[in-house]
DNA sequence: GCAAGCGATATTGTATACAATAATCTGGGC
DNA sequence: GCCCAGATTATTGTATACAATATCGCTTGC
């Protein structure tokens, strides 16, 4: 891959931007941000038609670059699909899991329960995704484990949000649980249902919430 | 949206790409595609980015762009997913699904047949393109949509090599009646089920083919 | 005769200058 | 006092010039 200036730019607002640090149609200014990273407009605007690309912004000609951050219905959609899809890779996963990848998913969970118990909020993130990217590797279909990992990516500060729900984690430890006996058990129907839920429950909690705090939908429809 | 040389430049490349007009690790190089297109490398480079951005085509430091085709593997893995995206659009179809949204099908259906009846084939996948995007929609989804439809076009060009199979295309039509019948009927499970088969099927019988073809697996891998 | 190091060359990466387009502001007319 | 039109200004879009890096061929030493 490509290690310069504009792979550097790139990432760096991709992060900035997944992380909620740019507001929904902020505008990307192609002359102030060559300024703040310290180089010319060029590779500047090589990383916005990137980020333009994998849909993080909009360009409009002759008018600029502006951030695209999805509001809770695209939220919630993008939800649906994620839970779909790695209710999918768990069905794969039953045909041809080795003992050495339930191992490997307990150790997961087990490191998210630590996490959880010091209220290590990062190092718990950090494993829970840790353990969902093993299930989407165990599915043994590298172009739907990439699929995951953008959407994983992308969807990653949304589910911050509700981890504040009381109880909500210890439940949510259980349910890893379940899915990885499933698997175990070679269970393709019973591992997808359960992992489906585990990460639908996840966008219909958070799709409650953010209903509650404001109703201003369809502010940033997709399309 | 952008409506610049850049985009021009973009499309047309990517149109290439997925028609297949370029071999896989060919090199896209700027200098001679900036001749080609009568402009000068700026441009090039930022639609060369965004066709990185997007699978593409592949970007190595200080060596250029190379053209990413999909291998047989790639592909029966997008079929995969394909199979079940759809799927999904017809389950949440069903719940929605309004009486003139299954008349739209049955036409969608009906051209696809006078097509192929009249040999038209560029004609019969016009068609056929425009009956899944039409579940598509109507799925409610706009993300799922959307992501479908990006998926729906790059499978394209590997969707024509079935239809030399004789009698498929007969089957295929009965396979779109049944899917509307279901989803007329409003059962999910059913639909779904027809949806995704029908889908797979193809995967498997574009797999099976390319197999014959060449033993020459993992030269493409994703990753 | 072969390999390793060095230099030439070609290509990418970046900076800057200029052109074109759109938004804004100001002035005049109604 | 409000609205429309033209000029101004700011910002994007493109071209070109230059710098840096990788590849390839050559020479030189073993």
């Amino acid at each position: 891959m490509v290690r310069d200036h504009v792979d550097h730019i790139e990432t760096t607002l991709q992060d900035a931007i997944l992380d909620g640090r740019y507001a929904d149609g902020e505008r990307l200014d192609e002359t102030r941000l060559a300024e703040q990273f310290g180089v010319s407009r060029t590779p500047v605007r090589e990383a916005l038609r990137r980020l333009a690309a994998t849909g993080l912004a909009r360009q409009h000609a002759n008018r600029g670059t502006f951030v695209r951050q999805p509001g809770p219905l695209d939220l919630y959609e993008m939800f649906q699909v994620m839970a779909r899809l790695e209710a999918f890779c768990a069905e794969l996963a039953c045909a041809r899991v080795a003992p050495s990848a339930i191992a490997a998913l307990r150790a997961l969970n087990d490191a998210c329960a630590a996490a959880a118990t010091q209220g290590d909020v990062d190092r718990y993130y950090g494993a829970n995704e840790a353990f969902h990217q093993r299930i989407y590797a165990e599915s043994g279909n590298d172009f739907l484990a990439e699929t995951c990992q953008t959407l994983q990516r992308r969807l990653r500060p949304y589910r911050r949000t509700q981890l504040r729900t009381p109880g909500r984690l210890a439940q949510s430890l259980a349910e890893h649980a379940q899915v990885i006996d499933a698997i175990e058990a070679r269970q393709p129907r019973k591992a997808s249902a359960l992992l489906r839920d585990h990460v639908s429950v996840q966008g219909e909690r958070f799709h409650r919430l953010m209903s509650h705090w404001r109703a201003r939908e369809g502010q940033g429809a997709s399309g």
